[in-house]
RNA sequence: GGGGUUGUAGCUCAGAUGGUUAGAGUGCCUCGUUGACAUCGAGGAGGUCACAGAUUCGAGUUCUGUCAGCCCCA
C-alpha cells in the first residue's frame, strides 16, 4: 500500500522541490525554443529590499501567469531582476555611515561608492531569494540588476540619444527639492496632503504713503524674497490700484502690484504675494511679468545669506519670527486657520522646498502622444479597463520629468563640462579632451539620474538592449506587465513611453493592475505603522500554496485586498483536502493498470458526472485565466475539488474500490486518478508546491508537473460526452432532502434509515433504481424500497420527479408534519405565482427569448407537479 | 475644484455579455470519533443587494441623481 502522511505538512516537500526545478533548468528557455513567446519581466524590487506582502501578491499573479502559458505550450520566459533604488539604498548606506560617526562627504564619492556596492553584495538579492520561497519560477539564469554593465549601456544610449535630439535639456527651473534627502525631486514624488495651516493677513504699504494693500499667505517667511504682489484682472476692489508700486515690510524693497488672471478672486483677500523663487506657481507668474528671483531658503531648509538676523534660522523658525515681527511693525492684521495641501517627499516624508535650480529634464511631450495613441489604438490594453482613463488622463497634463538627482548612488549622467571653454559634452563614452578646445580640464556632471530612468528601460534593457539580441528580437514586446496601481505614473508610462522611442512598439500588449495588500482593519500596510506581515513567516507556518491561494482568491484585479490569517488558515485547509483526496487514491492504488481504459459502457453515473463537471471547470478556468479572473479561476478549482471531486465523487468510488468487481474497480480508480491528475494541472499554477508533490506519485503521471501540458476538455472529450446533469442533480437534491429531514428528526447523520422512494417521473425510473445505492452512501439510508403507494406515518419530502419517504412510525407528529408541509406548499404556491405571472404576461411572451420563455414553462411545470404532491400528502395525513 | 472607485450575510469579498428561489470564505447555532481528511463531515440561522428615480417583459447587474467611505490629480 502506498502511504503518505496525514497531514499536509508544506514544509517537508516546498524548499526540496523548489531546488529541484532550478537544477533541471524548468525556469530556463532561450529565444530559439519552441512555441509562441509569452514573455513577462518582473518589477524588479529593490536590490536592498526584502520581501513583503505587495511583492508577494504580485509575483503571485506572474506566476500564476507564466505557470499557465509555459504548461500551455509557450516559449515563456520571467525575466527576473533588481533595482538599484537610488534614495532608498543611499539614505540605508547613509545611516551605516552615521552610526559609523562619519558621513558620505567625508569618505568622498569614490570610496562612498564602494561602500554602497558593499552593502548591495552583502544584502542585494537576499530578495531573489526570498522570491523562491514563493515558488516564483523566474529564468534565474538571466537576472539582472538595473546597474550592471547592460543596463548601464542603455542607460547612456538613451540618454545621449535622447539629448541629441532634444528630448533632454539641462536648464535652470523651479523644482522640488528634498530638504533632507538633499536631492531634486519629480513631480510625482511629491506627495500632497492636507494640512491644518494658518492663513496670515498682512498689510504691505503704498509707497506713495496712499495706505495699504491686505495680501493673505500660507508662508509668511517667504516674504523675505517676495518680488510683487498680485491681484485678479477683474478685481473690481483693485483695479484702479494695478501699477502702483508697494515696500516690502522688513525688507523695504519695492515691488510692483500687477494683475494676472492665475489669482483667485475669492481666496484670502483677492491679493497674493509673489515669491517667484519658493513657489512654483509664482514662479510661471514671475515670468509672465518678468519679476526678480530672489531665493531667501538654502537647500538645507534654512534661510539664506544676506538676509540679516533671519540668515541660518530653519525656515519654519523664521518663520515665528517673522509674524512676530510683521506683528510689532503693525503689518499682520490676521491670523486664520487654515486648511490648505502641503507637499511631502514620498520617500522621507520632509516637506518639500520648491528652489530654483539647474536641473536635467526629459521634455514630455512628443514622448506623451504616441503612449496615448497607444492605448486609444487598443495596442496597450489596462486590466481592468478603468485604469485606462487614469493613464490618458495624466498623460495629457503631463509636465517635463527632472531626471537629475543630487545623489551618488546611481547612473551619472554621462555629461561632460569644459572648466576652458565652457563647453559641455553629452557622450556615450566617457569623455577625456574637449572636443572644442581640446583642453583635459574635463568635470564629469555630478548628478545621477532618477531611478525611474533605468526602470523605464527595463523591457529591452533587460532583453540586450542595446544589442539587438536573439532574446530581444524574440520575446520583445513582452505580453504582460502585473503591478500595482500606486507605481502607474511612475514607471508604467515611463516603460510605454521609452518602449514607443526606443523599439517603435509598446513594451507589452496588457498591463495587468493590482491593489494593495492591507491588514485586518484595511490599512496600508507600512513600516511606521509596524502592521506589516512577513511573507516569509507565513509561508512557514503554512506553505506557499497556501500563501498564494489565498492572495489570489476572493479578489478582483485592480482592487485592494486585506490579508486575514483566517485566510490562510482556510486556504491551507483546501490544501489538506487535496492532500488527503490524494492520500485516499494512494492508498486504494492496489492492482491499479496504467493500461487500462474504460470504454463509455463501462462508466457509472458518477464516472459521466464527474468528467462532466471536469470539463466544464476546465473551460471555465481556462477562460478566466485569459481574461486576468484569476480569482475566480481559482474559485472554479476550489469548488470543484472539494464539492464534487471530495465531498461526491470519491464517496460514490468508495463501493466499487472496497467491492469485488474487478472491472468496476478498474474504471472507479481510472477515472479518480484521471480526475485528479487533470485536476492538479489545472491548478498547478495557482500550488505549484502541493500540485508537483502529489501528482509525482501517481501512476498515472511522469516528469515535472512544471511542463506537463495544461489541461483542455478535448483530453476527456470521448468520455465526457453525456450530459447527466440533471439526473445526477436528481438525485442530489433527494440526498439533501434526506439529509435535511433525519437532522430535523434528530437523527444522527450517519445512522442508517429505510426509505422509501415514489418515482413521479418516468424517465428516472431506471436510473435511480440503477443509482439507488448512490442515495444511500450520500444520505445513510437504508434499506430504500420504490413504491408507488405513500406510507402514511412517515417524514415526506418532494423534489423534482421524486417523492422521498421517510417511514418512522411512533416517530411522526402528524399534526407537526402538516404544518411543516403547508409551509412548503405556500412556499412553492408563491413561486408558482411570479412564474405564472410572467407567463401570463404577453409582453414577456413576445419580448423574452424562446429558452427564457421555455425555462419559465418548466420551471411552472414543476412546481405545479410538486403542488399537487403536497396537496395530496397532505390530505393523505390529515385522513388519518 | 476635477477624475476615479466602493457601498451585497456579523466580518472579508465573488456575482462576463440584464433572465431560476442572490453565492463563497470566515464567524455563529445543532449534531457527528466506525476504513482520505476534526486542517473533517451533516444540517441550520443570517441579505429590502446604500437610497430615490429612469430604461426594460424582466435590474444586484444599465442610466441619472442623492448619501456615505476611500483613492488619485490640482
Amino acid at each position: 500500500m502506498n502511504n503518505i502522511p496525514k497531514t499536509y505538512e508544506p514544509q517537508n516537500f516546498e524548499k526540496e522541490i523548489y531546488a529541484a526545478w532550478e537544477r533541471d533548468k524548468l525556469f530556463h528557455t532561450t529565444a530559439d525554443a519552441k512555441g509562441e513567446p509569452y514573455c513577462i519581466v518582473i518589477p524588479p524590487p529593490n536590490v536592498t529590499g526584502q520581501l513583503h506582502m505587495g511583492h508577494a501578491l504580485d509575483e503571485t499573479l506572474q506566476d500564476i501567469l507564466i505557470r499557465y502559458h509555459r504548461m500551455k505550450g509557450n516559449n515563456t520566459l520571467w525575466m527576473p531582476g533588481t533595482d538599484h533604488a537610488g534614495i532608498a539604498t543611499q539614505a540605508k548606506v547613509e545611516e551605516s555611515l552615521r552610526a559609523e560617526g562619519t558621513n558620505r562627504y567625508e569618505l568622498g564619492r569614490e570610496k562612498f561608492l564602494e561602500r554602497v556596492w558593499q552593502w548591495k553584495e552583502k544584502f542585494g538579492n537576499r530578495i531573489s531569494y526570498q522570491l523562491r520561497t514563493l515558488g516564483s519560477s523566474c529564468d534565474w539564469e538571466r537576472e539582472r540588476f538595473t546597474m550592471d554593465k547592460g543596463c548601464s549601456a542603455a542607460v547612456r544610449k538613451v540618454f545621449v540619444t535622447l539629448y541629441n535630439e532634444g528630448l533632454i535639456y539641462r536648464g535652470t527651473r523651479i523644482t522640488n527639492w528634498c530638504p533632507k534627502c538633499n536631492t531634486a525631486l519629480s513631480d510625482i514624488e511629491v506627495e500632497h496632503e492636507t494640512e491644518q495651516g494658518h492663513l496670515w493677513h498682512l498689510r504691505y504699504p503704498f509707497k506713495d504713503g496712499s495706505g495699504y494693500i491686505e495680501i493673505a499667505t500660507t508662508r509668511p517667511e517667504t516674504m523675505l524674497g517676495d518680488t510683487g504682489v498680485a491681484v485678479h484682472p477683474d478685481d473690481e476692489r483693485y483695479k484702479n490700484l494695478v501699477g502702483k508700486t508697494l515696500i516690502l515690510p522688513l525688507v523695504n524693497r519695492e515691488i510692483p502690484l500687477f494683475a494676472d488672471s492665475y489669482v483667485d478672486k475669492n481666496f484670502g483677500t483677492g491679493a497674493v504675494k509673489v515669491t517667484p523663487a519658493h513657489d512654483p506657481n509664482d514662479y510661471e507668474m514671475g515670468l509672465r511679468h518678468d519679476l526678480e528671483q530672489v531665493k531667501v531658503i538654502e537647500n538645507n531648509g534654512t534661510m539664506s545669506e544676506g538676509l540679516g538676523k533671519y540668515s541660518g534660522l530653519d525656515r519654519y523658525e523664521c518663520r515665528k519670527v517673522i509674524v512676530d515681527d510683521l506683528q510689532a511693525g503693525g503689518f499682520l492684521v490676521k491670523v486664520e486657520n487654515h486648511e490648505h495641501a502641503v507637499g511631502h517627499c514620498s520617500r522621507c516624508h520632509t516637506t518639500v522646498e520648491p528652489l530654483i535650480s539647474k536641473q536635467w529634464f526629459v521634455k514630455m511631450e512628443t514622448l506623451a502622444a504616441p503612449a496615448i495613441e497607444a492605448v486609444k489604438s487598443g495596442a496597450l490594453k489596462f486590466v481592468p479597463e478603468r485604469f485606462t482613463k487614469i493613464y490618458i488622463n495624466w498623460l495629457e497634463n503631463i509636465r517635463d520629468w527632472c531626471i537629475s538627482r543630487q545623489l551618488w548612488w546611481g547612473h551619472q549622467i554621462p555629461a561632460w563640462y569644459c572648466d576652458d571653454c565652457g563647453e559641455m559634452i553629452v557622450s556615450e563614452t566617457d569623455v577625456h579632451e574637449c572636443p572644442h578646445c581640446h583642453s583635459k580640464n574635463l568635470r564629469r556632471e555630478e548628478d545621477v539620474l532618477d531611478t525611474w530612468f533605468s526602470s523605464a528601460l527595463w523591457p529591452f534593457s533587460t532583453l540586450g538592449y542595446p544589442e539587438e539580441t536573439p532574446e530581444l528580437k524574440k520575446f520583445y514586446p513582452t505580453n504582460v506587465l502585473v503591478t500595482g496601481y500606486d507605481i502607474i505614473f511612475f514607471w508604467v508610462v515611463r516603460m510605454v513611453m521609452m518602449g514607443l522611442k526606443f523599439r517603435g512598439e509598446v513594451p507589452f500588449r496588457h498591463v495587468f493592475i493590482h491593489g494593495l495588500v492591507r491588514d485586518e482593519q484595511g490599512r496600508k500596510m507600512t513600516k511606521s505603522l509596524g502592521n506589516g506581515i512577513d511573507p516569509v513567516e507565513v509561508i512557514e507556518k503554512y506553505g506557499a500554496d497556501s500563501l498564494r491561494f489565498m492572495l489570489v482568491t476572493g479578489n478582483t484585479p485592480g482592487n485592494d485586498l486585506r490579508f486575514y490569517w483566517s485566510k490562510v488558515e482556510s486556504a491551507r485547509n483546501f490544501a489538506n483536502k487535496i492532500w488527503n483526496a490524494s492520500r485516499f487514491l494512494l492508498m486504494n492504488l492496489e492492482g491499479f493498470d496504467k493500461n487500462f481504459k474504460p470504454t463509455q459502457n463501462d462508466l457509472e453515473l458518477a464516472d459521466k458526472w464527474i468528467l462532466q463537471r471536469l470539463s466544464v471547470t476546465t473551460a471555465g478556468v481556462t477562460r478566466n485565466l485569459e481574461r486576468f479572473e484569476l480569482g475566480e479561476a481559482a474559485h472554479l478549482l476550489y469548488e470543484f475539488i472539494w464539492f464534487n471531486f471530495c465531498d461526491y465523487y470519491i464517496e460514490l468510488t468508495k463501493s466499487r474500490l472496497y467491492g469485488s468487481d474487478e472491472k468496476a474497480k478498474a474504471t472507479a480508480l481510472y477515472v479518480l486518478a484521471t480526475v485528479l491528475e487533470m485536476a492538479l494541472r489545472l491548478l498547478h499554477p495557482f500550488m505549484p508546491f502541493l500540485t508537483e508533490v502529489i501528482r509525482q506519485k501517481l501512476p498515472n503521471a511522469e516528469g515535472s508537473i512544471m511542463v506537463a501540458p495544461y489541461p483542455t476538455t478535448d483530453e476527456i472529450s470521448d468520455l465526457a460526452t453525456e450530459n447527466v446533469e440533471e439526473v445526477s442533480n436528481a438525485i442530489f437534491n433527494a440526498v439533501r432532502t434526506i439529509r435535511n429531514l433525519k437532522s430535523e428528526l434528530g437523527i444522527d447523520s450517519r445512522k442508517k434509515a429505510a426509505l422509501v422512494l415514489k418515482v413521479t417521473r418516468p424517465e428516472y425510473v431506471e436510473v435511480l433504481r440503477t443509482y439507488a445505492n448512490y442515495i444511500s452512501v450520500l444520505a445513510f439510508a437504508e434499506p430504500i424500497t420504490f413504491s408507488d403507494e405513500k406510507p402514511p406515518h412517515a417524514m415526506s419530502g418532494i423534489v423534482d420527479g421524486v417523492e422521498i419517504f421517510l417511514p418512522l412510525e411512533g416517530l411522526i407528529d402528524t399534526e407537526k408534519e402538516i404544518a411543516r408541509l403547508t409551509k412548503e406548499l405556500e412556499k412553492v404556491r408563491k413561486g408558482a405565482a411570479s412564474t405564472e405571472g410572467k407567463l401570463n404576461n404577453e409582453r414577456f411572451l413576445s419580448k423574452a427569448p424562446a429558452e427564457v420563455v421555455q425555462s419559465e414553462r418548466d420551471k411552472l411545470a414543476a412546481a405545479k407537479e410538486k403542488i399537487s404532491s403536497l396537496e395530496q400528502r397532505i390530505k393523505q395525513l390529515e385522513n388519518l
